[in-house]
Order: C-alpha cells, then sequence, then structure tokens
DNA sequence: GTATTTACTTGCAAAATGCAAGTAAATAGA
DNA sequence: TCTATTTACTTGCATTTTGCAAGTAAATAC
C-alpha cells in the first residue's frame, strides 16, 4: 500500500503526487476509453502492466477514491473495479493527453475521437462522463 | 542520458513516456508560470529536486527539444535554460493539472489564475502562450 | 475430482531516486 | 593577485521502485 507524501501546496506538484508515474493513467485510460473493469482485463492492455504494479496502483486508486472494488454479481471469483465521480475528474487530464501525445505520434484507433476533441472538447468530455456516470448509476 | 522507451503508440502512453514522473513536469512549470530560466533557479523550488535528476530531467528535455540552452549573454558561467515552441505545447496540460489539483488541495498563489482559468480558460492558455513566445523571439 | 479462471502475493534482480560530497570554470571581493 | 563564492554540475552509495517469474488460493467449469 502506498502513502502519498506530498512535497508542496501547489496543485501541479499535488496533481504529480498522485498520477506522476507510468502506470496510474493509463489504468484510468482502460476504464475512461475502453471500459475495462476487472484485473485481467488491465493486465491484456498492450502496454504489459507487472501484476503487483498492477494490484499496488488498484489499491492506491481504491484507497484515495478514485475506484471502487466490489464482487461481480455474476461470479464470485470476479472483482469488478468502477471509476467513482472523483475518476471521473479526471477525464479532461485524459483528453488533454490524447491531444497532446497525437501531436507527435498520430495513432488511427482514435482518430475520430481526435477529431471530436479538436471540433467540440468541452463536448466530448462531458459526454464521456455522462457515459461514465450513467455506467455508475447503473451498478 | 535518458533513452525514453515507447510502451505502445496509445497518445496517452506515449505522453506518460515522456512526462510520467514526479519532476519533469514540475521543471517546465517553473519555466511556464514562474519565468526561471536557470539550474539554481530550479533547485531553489520549494519541491528541492535532488542535483543529479535536474541535471538528468535537463538533459533529457534539452535532447528532446522541449528546451535549449545556452550561456547567459551577462555572465559566462551562467546557463539559460528556455523553453521551445514544443515545450509551449505543454501549457494546456499545466493548466489543467492546476485545475484538477485546485479541486482537492486549494493555493491562494494560483488563486487569481484559478479565477481565470475557469471563466476562460483557452484565454489564459492564449496569454501564457504568447508570453513564452515572446520571450523566445527576444532571446 | 481435476483443470482452469481470476486475482492476486512473494522473492529477487534491475533500474530509478535521494542524499552527501566532490569537481570545475567563472566571477567577485580584499 | 589570491581567496572566496557562485553556478552548474558529477560521482558514489544507500534506499526505493519497478520488472519478471513463480507461487498461492478461492471460485468455477468440465
Amino acid at each position: 500500500m502506498k502513502e502519498i507524501k506530498h512535497r508542496s501546496d501547489c496543485p501541479v506538484s499535488y496533481t504529480l503526487d498522485f498520477l506522476g508515474d507510468k502506470w496510474t493513467l493509463l489504468i484510468l485510460r482502460d476504464m475512461i476509453l475502453d471500459d475495462k473493469s476487472t484485473y485481467g482485463e488491465f493486465l491484456g492492455s498492450y502496454e504489459k502492466i507487472a501484476t503487483n504494479i498492477l494490484a499496488d496502483r488498484l489499491n492506491t486508486l481504491e484507497t484515495h477514491g478514485f475506484v471502487t472494488k466490489q464482487t461481480a454479481t455474476d461470479k464470485k471469483s470476479k472483482l469488478i473495479y468502477r471509476i467513482t465521480e472523483k475518476g471521473i475528474t479526471l477525464v479532461p487530464m485524459i483528453m488533454e493527453m490524447i491531444i497532446w501525445g497525437s501531436q507527435f505520434h498520430p495513432y488511427s484507433p482514435y482518430e475520430a475521437l481526435l477529431q471530436a476533441l479538436q471540433t467540440d472538447k468541452q463536448g466530448v468530455i462531458n459526454k464521456y462522463q455522462e457515459k461514465l456516470r450513467a455506467a455508475v448509476a447503473k451498478g
């Protein structure tokens, strides 16, 4: 279990204390953009996160209220990780990263999304946030 | 000198390969928000970056075209780090971090900035980018 | 009853970070 | 001109984090 140390009161530093690593936001990307929700699904992502790191990050995300964990209704051995309202506040950051990264390295699977972001960024953000909220509400 | 390894073509992962650590964006914050430009100034920031990490990150930022380095006109022993056009593309990300971090941890020195961001985010971004471009042009 | 799925934990090696001290050129002050 | 200080690092070593492979354990499928 990782204890987060805050180096200063600056919001940039504060943000990096949570999100400044190579894996945390990739898990949230999987949840936000690809509707992934289980350990196995996160593990299956192309970037190949190590099992111990994934367990650690999921734990930290849960501890700090970005996700919740509950056993699946259909299968007791399956755990469902769901993004919370706090997690949903990270949608703009993820979108900004898609925009930024795409400038230097185009990625065809996100071409339509990128186009939409360039036309109406706030609209896209709202749509994703509403979709995620609906999923939370559905339970 | 750090070689950046890209884990996948996903722009989020690509972005994190560059910026997914605790220090790189803090140096850029110092340049963008506080007009810092020397090794000593970065070292003086509240978060207390280690000298070897600072040297490494400045080197990496320079290697990848986010900053340039040149000796000061007034003092040969002084090196000036300047943000490039590529570095300036990170302004929206930094602003998003300010907005996000401030939600959970208010920080009075950025109160006015935050207010402005909430009223007219794109306007603030443009203003900062123009200010930085002007500084680049001035040399 | 046995194999597989799902979600981890454990142990150890490798890499990154943090801390303290040392270096070296340029400048400032006596 | 000699000495101290500023500026920008590098080096060495301890600590922490990450990565990889293997092991565990409950639930489910066959």
